[in-house]
DNA sequence: TGCCAGGCCCTCTTTAGGGCCTT
């Protein structure tokens, strides 16, 4: 499995547990770094989104008005990247909304996929950058443009740019053929001195 | 109108506090 889902949501704020809910989400697919699929929506959680949050996103209230239900687009969501790992920028985040949107929907096997995060990654890669936003990122590497910044599409777009700039630099940094997802979680959480030994490690128990 | 949480990481640390990042 080579195909990982790169998935950014935007919300009416932080936290579902104090009753946030998702305005939008956008999903690209990547399969060896090329973009195979996107899948995008805004959805309709019944929820008010604040005058912070619409000058934010640019998502408004009448835009939401018009929009599918947020448990049909859910849904959707779910089947589209069945069985695919996922990625996001601050994947804590964006896997804290994936989960609480689902739990709506109610139990469903193979609903909960791992999650690797480009923003952890990145401070392990690139510790000579000084911001690990989105969009700082996206200056240093040079990444294209993918739109207003901020929309989920567009967002996605700059973090699947991002993943895939993390691979290539794993594999020419540490002479290895791939940097698949189940690595990317790995050192994710492993210290910048102890990434060689960790890579060493996740391909000798391969062989 | 402005704020909310959670996880990670650094340091003036580990019996803690505060900044960053996501909306």
């Amino acid at each position: 499995m080579s195909v990982v889902g790169v998935i950014d949501f935007e919300t009416t704020g932080l936290s579902p547990a104090m009753g946030d809910r998702a305005t939008e989400v956008a999903i690209v697919l990547l399969d060896g770094g090329q973009v195979v699929d996107r899948f995008q929506s805004l959805m309709n959680a019944g929820v008010r989104i604040n005058a912070f949050i619409e000058q934010y996103t640019g998502i408004s209230n009448e835009m939401i008005r018009t929009a599918p239900p947020a448990a049909e687009v859910m849904a959707d969501a779910r089947r589209f990247v069945r069985g695919v790992p996922l990625v996001a920028h601050n994947a804590s985040f964006d896997q804290r909304f994936w989960a609480a949107e689902l739990e709506r929907l109610g139990p469903d096997e193979g609903a909960d996929p791992p999650f690797a995060c480009t923003m952890l990654l990145s401070r392990r890669l690139y510790p000579q950058v000084g911001s690990y936003r989105l969009q700082s990122l996206a200056s240093f590497h040079a990444l294209p443009s993918a739109g207003r910044a901020h929309r989920a599409m567009a967002d996605a777009e700059v973090a699947a740019s991002l993943l895939s700039r993390i691979q290539q630099d794993i594999q020419r940094d540490y002479q290895v053929d791939a940097a698949p997802h189940e690595l990317l979680v790995k050192l994710q959480r492993t210290q910048r001195k102890a990434l060689p030994k960790a890579i060493e490690a996740y391909f000798d128990a391969l062989r």
